[in-house]
DNA sequence: AAAAGATTATAGCCTCGGCTATATTTTGCA
DNA sequence: TGCAAAATATAGCCGAGGCTATAATCTTTT
């Protein structure tokens, strides 16, 4: 060992990254549960006309209570409006975050499937991935997706298979 | 509206599917500190000789009181050992999720990389993502990296540049 | 060897996101 | 129109993962 006082993490700069990474990593698991919900409501409203706290339920998996407890969460942090013993309304940041994971979520999901992910597993993954990628990130996944299928056009046309692994 | 008795979901098979994933989901949400943890000990014994809760919570950015609190958690799950006022070890379970985290985290950082991401977006993005990338995943990501280093190097003998996103 | 400074432990508090059990209110149907 | 069933709300519990403040134990230095 050249110094033998060698302090404790290698490089200071790199601590700092790391602990920047962290704290992000930390953030975006709140947003978690607002980001499913939103997208959940959203989605039940397009389907059947209403979100009710019953179907969210059913659809997470979790009971009727956890749900009841996180809506009333969501309302005090703005994302969702809901009266008692009424059906529950996304406000215009609900919505808009909604519509955004929503983007986010077929992106990565898209890209999954793209790299050769089978549907189920795609399906599964992409539900955690994706309250983890940056804005950065997702444009990058555009872009190859975007790539990806005017290259598979050219081939296609060219009478070859697709480039979608085997 | 053909069917004025539509059932909440749309498909029955959509929905446990989704169940399922949520499901994945909030497990994979619990064994994150684990990893992360893990992960972090068997990097600070590789590059100081020793894990100590103050190192830990300095990288990680939280308080001592934290890390004790979680080391606690993560030693009566087994994946590592303390005395008192001792530095950390990890048992062999411990170092085994080390190394598998490890892998992944690398190979997510890597195709973001290749994906064009930039380095410290990719390390933040890498950060959250490699928690949620199942085996199948991981597997379709090595075989996109493969194929596409394979590929950089027939690129680069025929004199064209990387096909890495600009 | 004793004091000062680091490090670790403990106690007590908080929010989040789960649960069960038990009301209460709406809704659908006979 | 009532009554039964479904949906919603409430109360009370738990563990995870944060925090601060304070105590206990090294470790280093003088």
């Amino acid at each position: 060992m050249p110094d033998p006082a060698i302090p404790p993490a290698a490089n200071a700069d790199d601590t700092e990254s790391q602990v920047r990474a962290f704290e992000q990593h930390r953030r975006q698991r709140q947003s978690t549960l607002a980001e499913d919900y939103c997208e959940l409501i959203a989605d039940l409203i397009a389907e059947t006309g209403e979100a009710r706290a019953t179907d969210i339920a059913r659809r997470f998996g979790v009971s009727h209570a956890t749900v009841v407890n996180s809506i009333g969460r969501l309302q005090k942090a703005g994302f969702v409006s809901s009266q008692p013993y009424r059906s529950i309304f996304l406000t215009e940041i609900g919505r808009d975050l909604a519509a955004r994971s929503k983007r986010r979520h077929v992106i990565v999901l898209r890209l999954l499937e793209a790299l050769g992910v089978d549907a189920e597993t795609a399906r599964a993954d992409a539900e955690g991935i994706e309250h983890h990628v940056s804005d950065a990130t997702l444009a990058a996944f555009e872009r190859f997706l975007t790539a990806r299928e005017a290259q598979d056009k050219v081939a296609s046309a060219s009478g070859l298979k697709g480039s979608s692994s085997s």
